[in-house]
DNA sequence: ATAGAATCCGGACCCTAGGTCCGCTTAGAC
DNA sequence: GTCTAAGCGGACCTAGGGTCCGGATTCTAT
């Protein structure tokens, strides 16, 4: 577990330019999977013992960068104000928390990638699917005559995975706009199920 | 390409062994990615050079083994009875046909895992989960107010991901029915939006 | 300022696993 | 029987993730 702060300052200026460096790297690259670690390290004009004491493991580094890019939207959902934060209706916060995870994988499509397919075990065990999973759960169950919330929540967020996104966007060339409103068109079909009752799979 | 038939009873036979034996080491082994093509060759007591020579790489032996595996259900949905042939309406066939796949992949864990995941490209680019998307899609394109047909197949089908699958089945213990039943109900909430009109997403 | 300790640096090195090569063997035709 | 094209198999190659350790750097205490 070598994740903790150092108080070097050579350490952390080092860890900066790694960020920097991978960043600038995935993003220029087609695809993630040749961003070699020995490419970042030299990027950041870097040895890779520096790299890897900072991150721990490729996951490590990527977890990082993706950590930091989605901050901005973490504090948006959890203090800010609607159509993302708390205080937004459940019915009109669920396509929205789904659209700026979408937003957000098209502006990170090489980085979500890199992370969501990055082999060793599957995106479910991420901790940030977890924090995604259960917030919207929990919305979710706050909309009355919803079941199966948990396994609607996965459904719901399998529509954004990052491969599948990237499918879209590069395959089959549909613009940003599109998709947007594709998903949340989707979203709300899935919702707006008030008349049916009696469907419910029991325990 | 090295996938055109031999007539030699020795290739014939080594593909067999082969093929057998891949399918018994990913059954039994706890993760894909710990059945190696070394490992794969051995169990089947033939060399490397036979095994790449007869599926020309990993991601080759995988689609050899999913193809084969797959092939009932390829005949039971074209040429069937209902409710999975093409006598069946069409919002009957949908959810027979997710539930169809959906099982399949509760069969085939392991394979299903390896080959989705398997690394290289996305499953995207896979020739079968073209023929299965562009199908559902030709299903949906029969329900009469139901719009953006392709992403709606493409968010359907992402609900049967092989690791959400597999997560749901390992971690979470959700039993098989139950699944299927979440499912199903997943996919006729999505079909039964026959009130809503005025969401279309516009070209 | 300076010594000493703790930490960090970096690139040579290791290991694994997919994939290739090529001399030897064998099936099948004449 | 023999000739040949195809197949065989394991030694070998390569790439990339991850480790190691001698030397450099920073921080602290005096």
């Amino acid at each position: 577990m070598p994740e903790r702060q150092s108080s070097r300052k050579d350490a952390i200026r080092n860890r900066e330019a790694v960020l920097a460096a991978a960043d600038a790297l995935f993003t220029r690259r087609e695809s993630p999977e040749d961003v070699t670690m020995t490419d970042v390290a030299a990027a950041a004009g870097v040895g890779k013992g520096t790299l890897f004491r900072a991150f721990g493991n490729r996951a490590g580094l990527l977890r990082a960068l993706y950590e930091a890019r989605l901050e901005p939207i973490r504090q948006a959902v959890e203090t800010g104000p609607p159509p993302l934060g708390p205080a937004t209706p459940p019915r009109d916060r669920v396509p929205a928390l789904l659209d700026a995870i979408l937003c957000f994988k098209l502006d990170n499509r090489r980085l979500a990638l890199a992370l969501e397919e990055g082999g060793s075990s599957s995106p479910y065990q991420a901790e940030h699917y977890e924090r995604w999973h259960s917030l919207l759960r929990a919305v979710l169950e706050q909309i009355p005559g919803l079941t199966d919330s948990d396994f609607t929540t996965h459904a719901l967020l399998a529509a954004t995975r990052a491969d599948l996104v990237e499918h879209l966007a590069g395959e089959e060339r549909i613009p940003r706009e599109k998709m947007r409103a594709q998903l949340a068109n989707f979203a709300t079909r899935v919702l707006a199920s008030g008349p049916l009752q009696g469907l419910t799979s029991e325990e």
